[in-house]
DNA sequence: CTCATTATTGCAATTTAGTCGCAACTCATG
DNA sequence: CATGAGTTGCGACTAAATTGCAATAATGAG
């Protein structure tokens, strides 16, 4: 997701002392300019289209890099299409992802709250925390107002499930 | 994760009117019974113990069963070992993974603080959440320790990277 | 209890996502 | 501008999950 990008991840990529190739150039200004979360796949495509060369091994070599510099997040988005996962620059202040399995659209959500559980994980066992993801499945107010209007006489059963699972 | 399980799957999966083959039993007590958050192929090596016919086709379809009703959730613990999913029975109470990505171990925790920020989620988005997957990666208490130990000037940028992520 | 219906399974081929070894290339430094 | 270690492209490969279809078996009716 686009989110104005103070920290230059090309800097940061060269100060750890890592080159800047221009394959990295191209993927990390996607990643940074892409207002969607982006897949691997999608990310090669679009890089093709800046150089045809990029090769997808690239790709992956250069998220895991920027994943190792907690420069970029991998995400799930809860599989809702496949097993691929998304990525997004590491935000200034941590969101939780909200899925919403009908639609497949894909909210943001963040809090005081977040901030705090994270802190009071730390504090309360030990643990280091370099990454957190918490990634929310269900309906978006638009797909749930929908459902619950749909019948009157809410199915139950197999064939309420069937038919909302789809 | 075993955690003394009132609720038995397999009553659930009938009540919704699904069948109880005994493929069905054999998984879900497999999954029930285990301490451990079990991957789609650990499941079908357990269960070809048991059943040596059982197919890999039918634990996937299984787990898409019982994640549907709810009764199972579905982990990526953090992916510390390839791309594969975990299992554990829906519990009682949400919780947080913890998965140390030095070691691979898997603290779980459970706060007060997690089930208000689920609240707030809902009341403040309208999103209506069916599940909610919280997973951290880090150091646990012991490697946090190790590794801060390890060496008394600490290293930085791509040598202390490749050093330390291995 | 037996039968018929239809959900469910096994099989094996297929798809999707990501990985790896190695030769060739190129970026940063001296 | 030469050097050489870091990086890339290639293409074959692995891992994980999915699918269509014929065969099988669970369930409810009779």
């Amino acid at each position: 997701m686009e989110r104005s990008q103070r920290r230059l991840l090309l800097d940061e990529v060269a100060a750890k002392g890592f080159r800047l190739t221009s394959q990295r150039k191209t993927l990390i200004q996607i990643i940074q300019q892409s207002r969607q979360h982006v897949d691997a796949a999608t990310l090669l495509e679009l890089a093709r289209k800046r150089d045809p060369r990029i090769n997808r091994a690239t790709v992956y070599r250069t998220l895991d890099l920027l994943k190792k510099l907690q420069l970029v997040d991998e995400l799930d988005l809860m599989h809702l299409t496949g097993e691929k996962h998304y990525y997004e620059v590491r935000p200034d202040r941590q969101h939780v992802h909200l899925a919403c399995c009908r639609c497949g659209r894909i909210m943001e959500f963040s809090s005081e709250t977040f901030d705090q559980l994270q802190s009071e994980i730390a504090a309360q066992t030990g643990f280091e925390i370099q990454v957190a993801r918490l990634e929310v499945g269900g309906n978006c107010p638009a797909c749930a107002e929908a459902m619950h209007s749909a019948t009157s006489a809410p199915e139950e059963g197999k064939d309420a499930l069937k038919s909302s699972v789809d």
